[in-house]
DNA sequence: TATGAATGAGAGTTCATTCAT
DNA sequence: TATGAATGAACTCTCATTCAT
């Protein structure tokens, strides 16, 4: 196994390992294991547990930024936009649970907490969302969608998505591509004037 | 102190505990400890410590469930009906933050997803949500609502009341009165055909 | 066992330990097992190693002061206090030879170091020592010993005792009462004018 | 940078981090790095680090006693002549604060013990003394100083020069030409008749 | 019934040493 | 010969739970 491999290896066991048991129940012990190495090679490439968790979520957000930036096109009216984004993160969610569920545990971690407290105070926008910001932004400005301050037009637009992409992914509810069409839909419906 | 008041003391001190630290930086010797009771004294109470995470988060949701009764009146409209309910969970949350993080915490335990899989499987509806079936499947049947399946109704009600109410509460935002009319009107735009 | 044969079996248990091997070598795991208590008892008598250790050499450090007190009298000539004090000290040492182990260790320890550190800094005297600052002093206002400064008369006095004490305890030098005696008026020969 | 460089520089990497933190906070991994070589290095030099450390050892000690040979000359009176080495001895160390740490580490470490006493048995005399050795038994023998055994005079020369380094380096004292003068002289007090 | 001292398994982490390159 | 990534045993410390009092 090359040096990148483990590095790849012992970030997908913590993936899997937190996703389904939570950050309390995914030990480095074990971490390692799955990973197939040693206890102590988790060290060489993290510093500790915690830059190990924190980094796995900055990769995922970044390759979830990647993803929805394929196809997304400035030159469509906004309706479609937000469709394209939002159903396509949906998308994304659903196509990759175990991220999804990691996401979820990160974000309500007292780390979780912590980092997205530094990224705003950082920022003063929501996080790592340009191209949202941007839409959201100009639809405000040119009176399409409805004048709210950010953090509640971000709330309006992921806060469903974030909760279907669970019930889906436990199994409460069978998605598909009507299905999220719709959903993504009625999200604009609840930011437009 | 009577029974009932230890029993209530370490409800109140896991409540605190869990809300403001996590499950995990909540050990039973500092439930205890802010109890004012002994440490053995939990498990006169409660099985063990998952028992009482379990029981807590029951005990409050059944409180929310009875607070958001008073006051309804089944003789309004459907969106005064939905706004009202709506706009008074969210009020609650942000009246008692606590229970609100608390309630978070468990949702994404690994405790918690097995309580709500239980529960789901137990009905074939939505949780604990008698006014909101009723009038969620009123509003379908009368066309003024979206034909959706039940669950993502609830998603788009209460997926971004559920992320504004952790962005106010996190400070990354100040609600009033008018915004939080505002934001139950948005989300009964995403539900109306 | 009773609670304060507990603390008293874990200071038993680090003072051999300690003794014989060195800090490095006395674990936790091995000290809880020689004093017949599980690993975790340790952390109820003591907040961590660290503590454990620095409480066992203040312990050590008040028992010696109060031996070397009893029989002193400040009546006595000056030769004839010092020669009580030092040749005292060594008897305590050869008689304890754990204790003197332990406490050589401490002093050249990192943490022996700092503790030293903190005691000068915060008293402008040499340490622990009030009768020999004091025994000290008046010998040099009264022109019977050296005016030196007093850490130097310290050095003067003791440095000489530890090493024989060592030599003692290592088995390179048979003392007796004769050499004791020799020994402690040579260290009065140092000092005085 | 040739074999014998790379010997020197984990060396002194060694003397320096033993010096300064101690033989347990100087991992091999850090000797490693100070001395810019590979961790696996160090194994081709030195068979493990108990070895090094030992080696060290005795090269400082080798060093010390050649240093102190130079301008002793035999013609002198005894006085001037135990002046002459324990003043030596005593600039030697303030002079050297890393070389006096790292062996005072090394003698109060477990190897340090077991090193001495394998050298005392074999000698029957106090370790590497060729000079102070024959400059006590003449004095002994001439009725000069104190008719006590070997180790002893050692102790009562050694014991206050090692103590007053130490607090000099500390920076508990600070010592100059006439202190040290001063300081040899009392030790000179404690040995003569 | 209530206590809280004691437990010991298991957590995260370090580091002397090895060995394929 | 020199490397440095990998190892895994051993470290200190935590905490849910038990049980004699």
């Amino acid at each position: 196994m090359s040096k990148e491999d483990k590095r790849e290896a012992i970030l997908q066991a913590t993936l899997e390992l937190v996703a389904e048991h939570g950050f309390h129940d995914a030990p480095c012990s074990l971490i390692a294991e799955r990973a197939g190495v040693a206890a102590g090679t988790i060290y060489r490439y993290f510093e500790n547990k915690n830059e190990l968790i924190v980094v796995l979520y900055r990769e995922l957000e970044t390759k979830i930024n990647a993803t929805l930036l394929t196809g997304y096109t400035l030159e469509a009216p906004f309706r479609e936009r937000f469709v394209h984004l939002v159903s396509g993160l949906l998308q994304y969610f659903i196509a990759s649970p175990l991220e999804f569920k990691y996401i979820e545990q990160f974000h309500h971690s007292p780390y979780g907490v912590a980092f997205r407290r530094d990224k705003m105070l950082g920022q003063d926008e929501p996080e790592g969302c340009n191209i949202y910001c941007e839409l959201f932004k100009q639809g405000v400005t040119q009176q399409v969608i409805k004048d709210l301050p950010l953090v509640l037009l971000f709330d309006l637009a992921f806060g469903p998505i974030i909760s279907v992409a669970r019930n889906h992914i436990l199994g409460f509810i069978q998605l598909d591509a009507t299905l999220i069409q719709q959903i993504a839909e009625a999200c604009w419906d609840s930011l437009k004037r």
